[in-house]
DNA sequence: GAGTGGTCTAGACCACCCC
DNA sequence: GGGTGGTCTAGACCACTCT
């Protein structure tokens, strides 16, 4: 998880695993890839290939790679599969499994504030980009999202490529901007209904709503995404685990 | 996690999990305990020392067992490290650490109502607990707590016992009643303070409110506890990670 | 020094996928 | 049948803890 911690002595599949990531972070397998196997990683990097197991093991349970019997490994994409919609803890109460779709309401420039600033590692007033959304079941408005992501990194993003792609905004940053997401932090809070985001969601001013404050990161554990969510949760709930 | 699946193949290493987990069950080892070390258990199953290991990595994985180097492997126990909080998400936002104190209001034998009972695997009208209880930070009221808990499992509990208890409520189950919570889910909404809740958290009526909802389970994924969590969400939040 | 978990290796064999 | 990941073994050695 961190690749902090005192190196006073670094095991070998650890080594191995941050030579992969770099190889991620460079762009050398991208996205839906597959990666070489493990025979070839082995002989790559000169250790045994129950090392190399090690190492793709932890990042598949990190959810970085994917193992697939019979085939081979690849890197976890947004645009496919389980991994589109991992992030997306919002669901329906009666069980049933439904998506949302966008709606853009704006994509601007803004200078970082101090909230959003300090979470990605920016000095207060950096370029980013700030989207404004909201998140619709059933054509229903049920999310409003305000998301930050540092400018610098999505460079040439606008109004338009936003709203002409179809697929999760994760899977856009991927394909687009080749950012991909691979952990989140979130803060949640119940809060009042503001009169101008009641009017967006179409529920009373002071409707309780579920704030869910994320901040994203990419390989390296780089946080490049924060983001503010309200949502209307009369018959939509967040779900999570833990053990 | 799931014991389900297609047994079609079972590995070698997730049957010692089930061995070592009944184990777990038939309280040969306790919490807190040291479980034998590896090549003991590997000649006890009359395997090798790196199949025990797996089924261990596993476990640990799940935070079932808690592996310590130089010293052996224990069974993860509430009252002590980690574990003691590992289920408590709500944290002050100025992000110092702070854990509540409890404040009981009632300890009563009621039948299941059908939101509990369902979760819990129980008939409608089946015998339960019910704990109300404040959490208490600095003395002040933040969360209000309804915990249903079948009564099968926990003979003999009444409202002495609970009150005179010091430690948290899961202690209390693994200490008297031998019963573990290792896995919880929980399904999460903004409400509005009721009428009676909003006196109890000295906020004012309609006041928006985190309500969790919660089912905790033992070994072998038996759903043994449901509880209702209303979070008075100021100056705190529920905290969580994604990957 | 003895005992524990942690790493690393090498090799055999199995289950799965696809050609 | 050949390639991939998945399991299992046996053994050597390392890092850590306690006595």
């Amino acid at each position: 998880m961190n690749s902090l911690a005192s190196p006073s002595y670094r095991p070998l599949y650890d080594q191995i695993k941050i030579l992969i990531t770099q190889s991620l972070i460079a762009g050398e397998w991208k996205p839906g890839d597959a990666i070489p196997s493990e025979i070839d990683l082995a002989s790559r990097f000169k250790v045994s290939q129950g090392t190399v197991r090690k190492a793709i093991d932890e990042l598949a349970a990190e959810n970085i790679l994917i193992r697939r019997q019979g085939k081979g490994t690849y890197v976890a994409s947004h645009t496919t599969g389980i991994s589109s919609t991992r992030f997306l803890r919002i669901n329906r109460d009666d069980g049933q499994i439904e998506y949302p779709t966008s709606q853009f309401i704006s994509v601007t420039k803004e200078k970082a504030p101090e909230i959003s600033a300090n979470l990605l590692e920016l000095r207060v007033g950096a370029s980013i980009y700030c989207i404004k959304r909201l998140l619709c079941y059933k054509n229903k408005p049920q999310i409003f999202d305000e998301i930050h992501i540092p400018a610098a990194y999505f460079k040439g993003l606008d109004e338009d490529m936003v709203k002409n792609f179809t697929g999760s905004l994760y899977s856009f940053f991927e394909t687009r901007f080749g950012i991909t997401m691979i952990r989140a932090e979130e803060h949640i809070k119940a809060v009042a209904a503001s009169h101008e985001v009641s009017k967006l969601l179409k529920v009373p001013e002071h409707h309780p709503l579920l704030q869910v404050d994320r901040v994203a990161f990419t390989y390296g554990d780089r946080p490049v995404e924060w983001r503010r969510g309200l949502c209307h949760t009369d018959r939509f709930s967040y779900v999570t685990e833990m053990s």
